[in-house]
DNA sequence: AACGCCTATACATACGTATTCAGCACGCTA
DNA sequence: TAGCGTGCTGAATACGTATGTATAGGCGTT
């Protein structure tokens, strides 16, 4: 084992001085060609890969960008991330990989004391937040990182009361398609299943859609059918059941996330109510387990890939222009068997 | 805004060197107490953070672990990750936390020219690597990774032909587990939906419990009952199908991954199938949709959280102390409705 | 021929930390 | 009181790169 070759060894090797390889290296044009190519070859040969330790030090940037999960105190042993994060993942790797930045990944318990250290250790340049769980618990924290100075782009809702740069999806206009949709299927008695509260700016984002769709087909939302429920199998399931339990009539249901919309279904299905053809379901993000349900679920799909591409994009034009505008995707109805009756 | 605050701004304040503010916050014992608290009061106030290019460079290491991915070329814009890889990554950084390092992501196209440049870069101690695809196309790599004295551990099986430290499930053994379930259920025509090839390690290995658990009860394995199939829904849909074509009698599906037994479920759906009364399943992962899947899918589930705890902590003794022993973790059969007929 | 300008390279230095070595004060022993 | 270890701290330095500044050579202009 050989010690590790610096930019000195190959301008030994190239012929040249310590900083023509590094001018080299880094394609500043004030290089004549030949000397870049001898000096490419010369790196070539001894494996040379730049520290990137001293380079960071000497620029005072790393090219890394964190993402960080905030998450709820107690999942700590089950850990589940939520599903639609996670597909996010891929696109935003293969992104930040384009960019020449490498991405550092981590959680942060809600209530913990975090200060964010990445950047004050120069050991990224700027935070992705992935919240989930209670907006309201963690938006003090937002502040303070923009009191620092710190650069952070977040998923999630950008309307009123919220702070700092984000992305996301048209939640108004997806609630709107989706109970749109369940209009034209013919259904009247469309339940919400899915709070309603600004602890969840995405939920009740989504709701203004539904309600803003009813209205324009001359139907006043009605407030019995709104269940609030929490984005869990469980908790789709409970809403369901609390409907059936006090008599309340409908004939489909828009829940705001899919692992409500699936807790939903096995409600109506351990009761004998056939999917679609008695009850109607419609979800919202399109996780990979929505396809796989039986009968498969109708959503509206959140596009990851975008998505994780818009957030990369929005903390590098933050970390290196200064600034990102909020951007927000578009939503697309996806139709399966779970909203369609038989014909 | 200020400029960051350095170790010598530290010392100013609590009057004392550079070097001691060093010494006080690595917790070098020969730093007195007094001193110590100074220094770390002065630390607090003006929210100082060890630049971890500067200390990076200094001790020639980076206290970071790279997670790497191996993906087959094509998944590029679906970038659908294996779940259960998914489901490793919230212990794995959990797990790093703990012991003090940070976690950086990155993919890697099984075809391209990949020098992994994490350890040649310094930006990273040592490397996991996770797989997917054929595994015989990437293990010349490994030797080379080997050759250049990276550190690096594995997810995948240990036996013959398999190169590096690796962690894995026990595979052989939840493959007997699943089948003698089935067999225990009655069914003795038990099909096995996953490719018994070397290229795919951990699936001969759950292909020979299979085995195992009929010859144990005197059942010879017939060859028309194994087929081929990936891990797709697609492709369990279609074993399904292939054998349903060719009038092969069989009352019971063990599939190597859950995602393909979701599709054999569904093909076998399709034509009026009754599971499991007619045809019990069983899959294997125990990813989140197995249990959102009607009926909930019998499975036999690897431990994630073991998983990814038992892959950090093997990357770092390799990298703390240069070596680490494979390992392999207990799996544990999940009955859920699949597979158990109705009384 | 003298001058200025441009190109390509070298020299010198700074980034912020961790560590080696030297020094100082103190207390103990003889 | 001289000698010596011991316990803390400071001075000096090295890690490997990137960049501001200086310099050498080549060419065109008057």
């Amino acid at each position: 084992m050989q010690r590790r070759p610096t930019s000195f060894d190959i301008a030994a090797l190239a012929g040249v001085s310590q900083p023509t390889v590094s001018r080299a290296l880094s394609g500043n044009p004030s290089v004549s060609e030949s000397t870049r190519a001898r000096v490419l070859a010369a790196a070539q040969k001894l494996h040379y890969k730049v520290d990137k330790n001293a380079s960071g030090l000497r620029r005072q940037h790393a090219r890394t960008l964190a993402l960080l999960f905030f998450e709820e105190e107690q999942s700590a042993e089950g850990s589940l991330i939520n599903p639609f994060y996670l597909s996010m993942l891929g696109p935003m790797v293969r992104r930040c990989a384009e960019a020449g930045y490498d991405l550092l990944i981590s959680f942060q318990q809600l209530s913990s004391d975090w200060h964010v250290d990445y950047e004050d250790s120069r050991k990224a340049d700027g935070i992705i937040l992935l919240g989930y769980g209670d907006y309201l618990e963690y938006r003090p924290r937002l502040h303070e990182l923009i009191e620092r100075g710190t650069h952070f782009v977040r998923w999630g809702s950008s309307g009123e009361g919220q702070v700092g740069t984000t992305v996301s999806s048209d939640n108004e206009q997806g609630g709107h398609a989706a109970t749109s949709h369940l209009f034209e299927q013919g259904r009247r008695r469309i339940a919400f299943v899915g709070t309603a509260s600004p602890a969840y700016p995405e939920f009740m984002e989504r709701w203004r859609g539904y309600c803003r769709a009813l209205e324009e087909n001359g139907i006043t939302p009605d407030p019995a059918l709104q269940v609030n429920a929490g984005p869990s199998e469980a908790a789709g399931r409970a809403a369901v059941e609390k409907l059936l339990s006090e008599d309340i009539a409908f004939d489909a249901v828009f829940a705001a996330s899919d692992v409500a919309a699936i807790g939903a279904m096995h409600a109506l299905q351990d009761i004998g109510r056939k999917v679609p053809d008695e009850i109607a379901v419609v979800g919202f993000d399109d996780i990979p387990a929505a396809s796989l349900s039986s009968p498969p679920l109708t959503t509206v799909a959140q596009d990851s890939v975008q998505a994780g591409k818009a957030l990369v994009e929005a903390i590098i034009a933050a970390v290196e222009r200064g600034s990102a505008g909020n951007r927000i995707l578009p939503t697309a109805l996806i139709v399966r068997g779970s909203s369609v009756a038989r014909a």
